[in-house]
DNA sequence: CTTATTTTAACATAAATATATAGAAATTAT
DNA sequence: ATAATTTCTATATATTTATGTTAAAATAAG
């Protein structure tokens, strides 16, 4: 019923595939190995970036051994921080933050659905960082490898 | 970062204004009126109210003297029994309750989160129904009118 | 120091989907 | 019959999603 776009979704990979290649912040990481990983198409990844970095979420490194690396480490970057980046506004509707949206506020009833829910979403992804998507990467990977080790045995 | 379609938002106002004129059951109300107190374009709302009768939320009278009305008592009818009806699934990314969607969903960590919100927010507006809606916009009208009444004395 | 290579940056375009409007046929009450 | 109203179908516009093409910057090699 609520649509995270593209733009949001591949935006977490994107940078969740940056903090899993994260050393100290020098190393970069080119988009075409991000795109090959995570099979989104480069050109469309070239125009995520874009706002990840106006947003000061990556950095770019340009020519030969070039490519992005996180700003800051895994851990001080918010999930709630890359969705803003990318989907500008951080809820379900625009009236939430723009008051101008539309004129119905004052007597709108619908409006004070919208802001709570959109509260809960900004509560939850405010409180997970990329360290945290690292972590749960790395538990769902052992978990298979352990079921597909059990099963070859 | 979210976006609640306008399909969604239309038809929440839509089904807010039935149930603000819902007696027994009986009497219709006609988009045109709908249109003009909600301000939003007949034919659009014509476009809405299909999927609305389709998943049996509202009943249509034909003919002259016909319209619309709820299905059921507005305590009946879920906020999420509306968006599930107007935006076909009820989760953020289409991975949560299509499996073939995405291909990584077994190692794709972003899932879990977004599956956790969807979740959150499916149990957000399951518990509310209609009659609340209702009577937080009551609450709402009585306070602006107290407010503009001691503004005038 | 020059040239070739790697990579980001910028711009343009195409395809798909969401949003909105328009016209007319079908149904019913009076 | 006539007027009121839903229902169906078509079309226009805007936005999102995705691909392609070229230019610019930085590095590496000779
Ligand atoms: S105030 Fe924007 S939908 Fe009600
Ligand atoms: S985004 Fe669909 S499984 Fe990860």
């Amino acid at each position: 019923m609520i649509r995270l776009s593209t733009k949001g979704r591949y935006g977490a990979r994107l940078m969740l595939n940056l903090a899993h290649h994260y050393k100290n912040g020098n190393e970069a990481v080119i988009l075409k190995s991000v795109s090959d990983e995570e099979e989104i198409s480069i050109r469309y990844l070239e125009q995520i970036v874009i706002p990840l970095k106006i947003n000061r979420l990556v950095k770019s490194i340009r020519g030969a051994g070039g490519g992005y690396t996180l700003a800051r480490h895994p851990s001080k970057i918010k999930l709630s921080e890359i969705l803003h980046a990318l989907e500008g506004s951080c809820c379900l509707v625009e009236c939430v933050e723009d008051s101008d949206f539309c004129s119905r506020m004052g007597i709108c009833a619908t409006y004070e659905v919208w802001k709570k829910a959109s509260d809960l979403l900004k509560d939850y992804f405010g409180n997970i960082t990329l360290q945290d998507l690292i972590e749960i990467s790395n538990r769902k990977n052992t978990k298979i490898k352990a079921k597909s080790k059990s099963k070859n045995n």
